[in-house]
DNA sequence: GTGAAAGCGCTAACAG
DNA sequence: CTGTTAGCGCTTTCAC
C-alpha cells in the first residue's frame, strides 16, 4: 500500500499539516520536527502523490505541447529547447502529436482539458478563429511557436525576411527566373515567404511571374508540407516551362521537404542541383546538412527556449499583454545551391 | 468561475453522483436525465477536471516515456510508433526527454512519482540495477524499448543478428579487414552487435582482431553515441594503421551517427566511401537516406507501436510474466557501401 | 510552531 | 434509476 502524509504523520507523531508544511518548506517548522518529518518519509519511502497536490493547489505543473508530427524534424529541435528550459523548472511536458493537420484540433481539445496541464505550447499549429476561442476558453497561457495571432503570445522567425533572403541568394547568383514551391494556400509562414520572394524580386527590378509560383496541391492533410508535394509540384513546374526556354534556373521552396521532393524531381528529369538548377529550402531541418541543401535556418532551439521562458512568465502574470518574439533567419549556403560539399557530413 | 459537477447538477436538478455517472456512461441513467445533465453541461461549458479524476479513479490516464534526446532521430520515430497506438486510448503522453545519459536518472525519477502515470515507456535507457529497483518500487508497469532486462517487458530489435548482417555484408563485398566502432563500454545493443560481429566474422573464418575493434572514449556524457565520437574514433583507428598496409577496407560502425563521424574522418583523410573504403551503419534514423549510408535498419516506428501496445496490456494484467518481443533487422544497402545512389532524396 | 478541519472536484459503494 | 456519503491525498486557513 503506497505512504501516504498520515503514515509519516503518525510515524513522526505530527499532525498531517506539519508534514505537508515540513515538505513544502513552509517556514514555520521547526528544524527537529522538520528532520523527524523526512527521516520518517525517507524510512517509509514516501513520495507526495502528483494528482493529490494538482487537485489540492489547482495547478499541475504539467505543460502541454501540440505539434503536427510531420513537422517532426522542426519539432525534435523545438523540443530540445523546450527541455532544456523545463529542466529548470519543476514543470514536466505532456505531448500532444497529431498525425494530421487536421487531426490537431482533437489534440488541442485534450490539452486543453481543465486540470490537464498548466499551460500551452502550439507548435506549427495553424491558428483559426476556432481554435482562438478555444484556447481563451480554456484560460491556459499559451504561447504559439511558429504561428501567430495579435493576441497570443507567439515565437516566429521572420519568415517575410527569410524568404528575401533566400530569393536574394539567388539572384546574387545571377537568376533571374525563380521558380517558388509553396504548401497548399492559407498557410501564415508560407505566405510571409512568399511575400519575401517578391520583395526581393521587386528590389532586383523583376517581376513577378505567376507561372513561376506553384501551391502544392497534394498531401493536403499535411498541408502540402511533405516531399512528395515538393516532388509533384517541381514536376508540375517544369511541366509548365516544357519546351520553353524561359524556365525557372532555380528554384526557392518554402520548407526543405518540399526542396528534397523537389531536387528528386529534378533529378528524373536529369537535372542535378546546382549544375543545372539551384535550389534553396527553409528550415535548415537536420536532414538537410546531409542532403547538402541550401536553406534559410530557422533557430529552432532558441525557439523552442525562448517560448518556453515566455510561457513561465506567463504563468505567473498572465494578464499582461501579448509579447511577440521574432527571431533572425540565417541563410546557410550548401551545395544545392553552389556551396562548397566539403561541410557535408 | 470554472464549473463543476455541482453546477450542472443544481442546473439539472439531479445529485451529483447522477451527473457524474451520466459522464461515465452508467447504463443506469435514465435517458431522459442522461440528456437533461448533458444539455445543462454543455450550456455551462462543462469540462470534468482532469486532476480530481486521477485521484478519485486513482488513475491518470497519462503514459510517460523517458529518453535520452541525443537519440533523438530514433526517438521521433518511436515516437510516432506510441502516437500511433495511444490516439486509439484515452492515455495522454508525457515526455521526459534528458540531455544526457546520465542525467536520466532525475527524469526517471520524476516520470515514476506516484500519481503522475499509469505506465512507463523506458526508450535506449540503459537499465541497471538501481534502475529496475527505482522501477520495480514504483509499481508502475514498464515496458523498456532498445534495451533489456529480464524481468520487464522490453521491445529490442535482434541486435547480435543485426552486427552479424553487417558485417556479412561487408565480408559479401570481398571485405577482410574490417574495424568496429562502438560507443563507450558497457552499452547492451552494442555489446549485442560486436557479438554479432564476432559471429560473422568466424563464420567466414576470419579471426577477430582487436587492433580493428574500437570503443569510443569521446562524449562519455552521451556514452559515445555522437559524430564527434565516431569523427574520433575513426582517426584513432586510421592512426593506429599509419604507414602500414593491412589498415581496414571497410567499417562498421554500431550506430548511424557514429558513422556520420567516421564518414567525415575518412574524407578528411582523402578516403571517400565506397571507393576506398565501405562504411555502414546501425539504425536507419533519417537523415541516413540523405547521407547515402548503407545501415542495418531497426523498425523504429513498429517498436513504438508494440511496446505501447504491451503497456497498454499490462495496464490491464499486471501480473502476467515479462514478455519479450524482438524485431528482425534488415539492412540497407546505400551508396557508403556500394550500394546505387540513385534512391537519395 | 503546530493541529483541526474544511475543502480541491470527482468516484463509488451503499441505500433506497 | 437516483441520492447520500465517504473517501482519494494533499493544502491551507484559522485557531491556539
Amino acid at each position: 500500500m503506497p505512504v501516504t502524509i498520515y503514515d509519516i504523520a503518525e510515524g513522526a507523531d505530527v499532525s498531517i499539516a506539519t508534514v505537508s508544511r515540513a515538505f513544502n518548506g513552509h517556514p514555520r517548522v521547526s528544524e527537529t520536527t522538520r528532520e523527524r518529518v523526512f527521516a520518517v518519509a525517507r524510512a517509509l519511502g514516501y513520495e507526495p502523490h502528483a494528482s493529490a497536490q494538482s487537485l489540492a493547489r489547482q495547478n499541475t505543473q504539467l505543460i502541454s505541447a501540440v505539434v503536427p508530427i510531420m513537422t517532426s524534424a522542426f519539432f525534435m529541435e523545438v523540443l530540445r529547447g523546450i527541455q532544456d528550459r523545463l529542466d529548470e523548472s519543476h514543470y514536466d511536458l505532456v505531448v500532444y502529436a497529431s498525425r494530421t493537420l487536421d487531426s490537431i484540433g482533437g489534440q488541442l481539445s485534450r490539452a486543453v482539458q481543465r486540470g490537464r496541464a498548466d499551460g500551452m505550447l502550439l507548435i506549427s499549429t495553424p491558428i483559426t478563429d476556432a481554435r482562438v476561442r478555444q484556447i481563451l476558453a480554456a484560460r491556459q497561457p499559451v504561447v504559439l511557436v511558429d504561428a501567430y495571432h495579435d493576441d497570443i503570445d507567439s515565437v516566429t522567425v521572420d519568415n517575410r525576411r527569410g524568404g528575401a533572403v533566400a530569393t536574394r541568394h539567388l539572384l546574387a547568383r545571377g537568376h533571374e527566373r525563380i521558380g517558388l514551391l509553396l504548401p497548399v494556400e492559407g498557410s501564415g509562414p508560407s505566405d510571409q515567404r512568399r511575400a519575401g520572394y517578391e520583395d526581393a524580386l521587386r528590389e532586383a527590378g523583376i517581376e513577378v511571374d505567376e507561372d513561376l509560383i506553384l501551391h502544392a496541391m497534394w498531401d493536403h492533410v499535411h498541408h502540402g508540407y511533405t516531399r512528395y508535394a515538393g516532388y509533384q509540384g517541381m514536376r508540375e513546374l517544369m511541366g509548365r516551362f516544357e519546351g520553353r526556354d524561359d524556365g525557372p534556373t532555380a528554384v526557392f521552396a518554402a520548407a526543405d521537404v518540399l526542396a528534397y521532393g523537389a531536387l528528386r524531381a529534378g533529378r528524373e528529369a536529369g537535372y542535378r542541383a546546382p549544375r543545372d538548377i539551384d535550389v534553396i529550402g527553409f528550415d535548415d531541418i537536420e536532414p538537410s546538412a546531409y542532403a547538402g541543401l541550401s536553406t534559410v535556418r530557422q533557430p529552432m532551439y532558441e525557439m523552442g527556449k525562448m517560448a518556453t521562458e515566455l510561457l513561465m512568465r506567463r504563468l505567473g502574470n498572465p494578464a499582461s499583454p501579448a509579447q511577440h518574439t521574432v527571431f533572425a533567419p540565417d541563410l546557410v549556403v550548401r551545395e544545392s545551391s553552389g556551396g562548397s560539399a566539403e561541410k557535408l557530413v
